[in-house]
DNA sequence: TAGATTGTTAATCGATTAACAATC
DNA sequence: TAGATTGTTAATCGATTAACAATC
């Protein structure tokens, strides 16, 4: 069953479900159902039974499903079982506060080279990585073979930077900049833009 | 036309044309057609006039959109024709550089109060704003009638600070907790979480 | 005028949900 | 066994797209 016959919208899903099983597990849960996980997200059930099936059996009927068995099986699915090294670009206020989020490493990522152009800033340390060179990223994450990378640059950069990223061999982008960036179909990009998501909710309130 | 009547989904594609529009405006065009934001977005231009349409006959015939006048309809129906006070609670990195983010201003939104539970960083300035203490957070938000927050907290206090926050009146909150937070029907909550955006992508990866 | 583009309708497409036999 | 819950099918629901008359 090739990849793309899987609704992306599906895909979307399971790292919330692998997000939530994590916790639970966390908790000292064994055991969970459908109906729990979907409980808790404000998912129907039936959705979540649906998304797993396309990628095989994993409950039992009566019981539920396995929480560890389940985990490691949309670890699998996601590719998650070693870590990523991800490349990060653009060492500002929001660029530094991502080289030191603790949050990645148990989810299957790591921020292995930081890049910026300032020659202030190269050389510096943040953590335990130093800063380097913008002008050798693109040598450089071709040579450690590293194929995600984080944007954290200024939206005027952001294409520029995304176009050495592509010659450099990066096939999965996480954008912070908030303007859309123009890549090949077998590129990935995901952006992060916190203000179309309060743009979004403003429209619900009362003024 | 009751605001419950129109997609979410629709909603949410909003603030992104907003977004397109303003970059094109800043570029020193004048008009644009469905057709060239879809371009843009890589959006059906049908799908961009049917979303338009729900809320009004923005364009001409044969001439498209002019974009001052498109930008100024989204504003108001977003309610972003004035700025929106939103209250930060966490001052970690994350929250540092979200308190420094020099893009919400122009787009509707001002971080106009901090909040941190750790006595060494009360009363420490982050840009001209004080860090405040969070035990006097639920009546200063109710007294400034404060409407929106950002959470930058542990995962593990979010639901601690939602409740808290609910109690002070917030009716919207942006969340970068790794968690799905309770709150009643009529709060609105948005996430971000970016371990999840990655976690999608490898699905698509070579190993 | 001729060309371009809107707003809208109807058709299509795809995602969600309800229901249930199977079975732990 | 009786109760619970799965995986799957078919029905429903909702979103996207194609097409076009209207008109700038």
């Amino acid at each position: 069953m090739p990849p793309s016959s899987i609704p992306e919208i599906v895909i979307g899903r399971l790292p919330l479900y692998l997000r939530t099983l994590s916790r639970m597990a966390a908790a000292g849960k064994e055991y969970t159902s459908s109906h729990e996980l979907g409980q808790y997200l404000g998912i129907s059930s039936a959705q979540i039974r649906k998304d797993l099936s396309h990628f095989g059996e994993f409950g039992k009927q009566g019981t539920g499903y396995n929480i560890a068995y389940l985990s490691g099986q949309l670890k699998r699915i996601l590719k998650l079982e070693s870590v990523w090294d991800v490349a990060l670009i653009g060492v500002g206020d929001l660029g530094r506060a991502i080289a030191h989020y603790q949050g990645f490493i148990d989810r299957g990522f790591r921020v292995a080279a930081v890049y910026d152009t300032d020659p202030d800033k190269i050389g510096m340390k943040i953590g335990d990585l130093a800063i380097e060179d913008f002008s050798k990223m693109e040598t450089d994450i071709q040579k450690r073979n590293i194929r995600v990378a984080m944007l954290a640059v200024p939206f005027s950069e952001a294409q520029n930077v995304t176009d050495i990223l592509l010659k450099a061999g990066i096939k999965a982008i996480l954008s912070y900049a908030p303007i859309s960036i123009k890549v090949p179909s077998d590129v990935h990009v995901e952006y992060i833009d916190p203000v179309l998501h309060l743009q979004k909710m403003t429209f619900f309130l009362d003024k």
